[in-house]
DNA sequence: CGAGTTCCGTGCGCCACCGAACACAAACAA
DNA sequence: TTGTTTGTGTTCGGTGGCGCACGGAACTCG
């Protein structure tokens, strides 16, 4: 089932088809995820691609004041190391450990291979691959427009999507890190949703009670986002033959009679409507 | 040369070699771009993958409340809507022409066939997808970061890569939409930025008189990001055989001898240090 | 030419967030 | 025990960007 030690824990590995499962099953390997840990840096090619089966990997970007800025985070439901297989072999980002857990690593040339063989392979990276791009542009629009007390709900859904039960383990420090704002306004954020009764904070744990709660105070970016990831990868691998009638559906592309056209200037005018 | 009749004006179709090339120009199909037509919309499938040879397209996100971000820009050294290849089929951000221009496009299924069908094709959009991702990502940290007007240097400089001339043709409420930003901020920061005579502003025209100047008052993103653009992509087509050599380079990923590893708690601290 | 529209400049109050500093309590190590 | 590190709560002045409200200049169209 559920279990950090199952790769098929992993959504993306419990998507293959047993045809794929034996090339996969020799070459991937066990690892701890430990916070704090590099998986990858910026200029430093990438060795591994990683599937995590549990903890949490954030993806971020630190500029050249040491300000940080998480742009993404993942979970079971991914894979950190998209550029192996989209061809840069290194990003300007940073993959660090967020919560420590469990998941496989595959060697970097595998991962090519396997992307170049597999149809099916390549199907899921690649739509990983865009739901990835577009938690990464929500993040963006959302770092633009939405309160600090928002962003910080939003990123505790974004968590709990991935962890097991209603407990994440993060200093508000690190939360602050994340979000690339102060630790103080943190702080004053969570004060606000623990006197709400939403979560409990004790030292590094963080406790949501009222997971709706949290949901009715954050901002449309996570729920935008979590649908998209819905719409395109597998869902969890409770029953693992589901993953058979997502790959009937998904094999085949949408289509549609709707064509291109000129929308008035519906956005140019999105200040002053 | 950098005719916007000429297909080969695209830096991705210009890098396609004899072989591929008869497939595409039959279904490749020449269009306008029209300031504020809408490329494709959330939830919309698309129809069509675009190539600019002149004018630049923005994918920006709207917000529930009508505010809008843009998360990047696409001229004539890309493709809009990797969505088609990457498989999603639609996305949830908008894709608007900004400034108005040529290009060509080609039908969905036609470019999946491509995509499936040559190794070439498949590298360079696999590798702008990727340069794209890291401009996104860019963006959520610098909308994050910092101030406006480094962000409109920032944006006149990713805009000016992507035009012929010294001069955008675009009104300060424009750049205010793009960047989710009150259109008198633009105006204070244009204002600051013509005082300091780096660039003369009329109605709806912004010339740039020096661009080194601009580059220092902008943030590092620009660089950044234009860098890994040059790292991923293959150069202006000044040369058509230049392509040849970027190919040759290309279809070899880099190797390595370093190994994933903790770093200490580097971005932990970010703020503290 | 006059009327309407688009685009740009400016001024003002407001507030979310920042930067810095400090107090305190829990965990931990010697 | 004592000291040290780590995580959290609070305060306070400063400010960048927001929302709003004008006014005027330039372009367009009848």
């Amino acid at each position: 089932m559920a279990c950090p030690e199952d790769p098929k824990s992993n959504r993306l590995l419990a998507a293959l088809t047993d045809a794929d499962w034996p090339h996969w099953r020799r070459h991937l390997e066990s690892v701890d995820l430990r916070v704090g840990q590099a998986l990858y840096e910026p200029g430093r090619p990438q060795l591994y691609a990683y599937f995590p089966t549990s903890g949490i990997v954030s993806l971020l970007y630190l500029m050249g004041s040491g300000a940080s800025s998480e742009v993404a985070v993942v979970g079971n439901e991914g894979v950190v190391g998209t550029s192996l297989f989209l061809g840069g072999g290194t990003t300007t980002s940073h993959g660090s450990v967020l919560i420590a857990g469990q998941g496989f690593r595959i060697g970097a040339q595998m991962i090519r291979d396997e992307f170049e063989r597999s149809d099916l392979v390549r199907l899921l990276l690649l739509r990983y691959t865009q739901a990835l791009t577009t938690q990464i542009a929500q993040t963006a629009a959302c770092n633009r427009h939405h309160a600090i007390d928002q962003q910080v709900c939003g990123w505790l859904l974004h968590s709990l999507d991935r962890v097991r039960d209603c407990e994440v383990v993060v200093t508000q420090q690190l939360i602050a890190s994340m979000l690339g704002v102060r630790r103080e306004s943190v702080t004053e954020a969570v004060g606000r949703l623990q006197a709400a009764g939403l979560i409990h904070c004790a030292r590094g744990h963080i406790s949501v009670l009222d997971r709706a709660g949290i949901e009715r105070r954050s901002c449309e970016c996570h729920a935008v986002v979590k649908k998209e990831y819905d719409r395109l990868l597998p869902q969890e691998p409770a029953a693992h033959p589901a993953n058979a009638a997502w790959r009937a559906g998904m094999t085949q592309p949408p289509s549609s009679t709707a064509s291109a056209r000129t929308v008035g200037s519906r956005y140019h005018r999105a200040h002053s409507c």
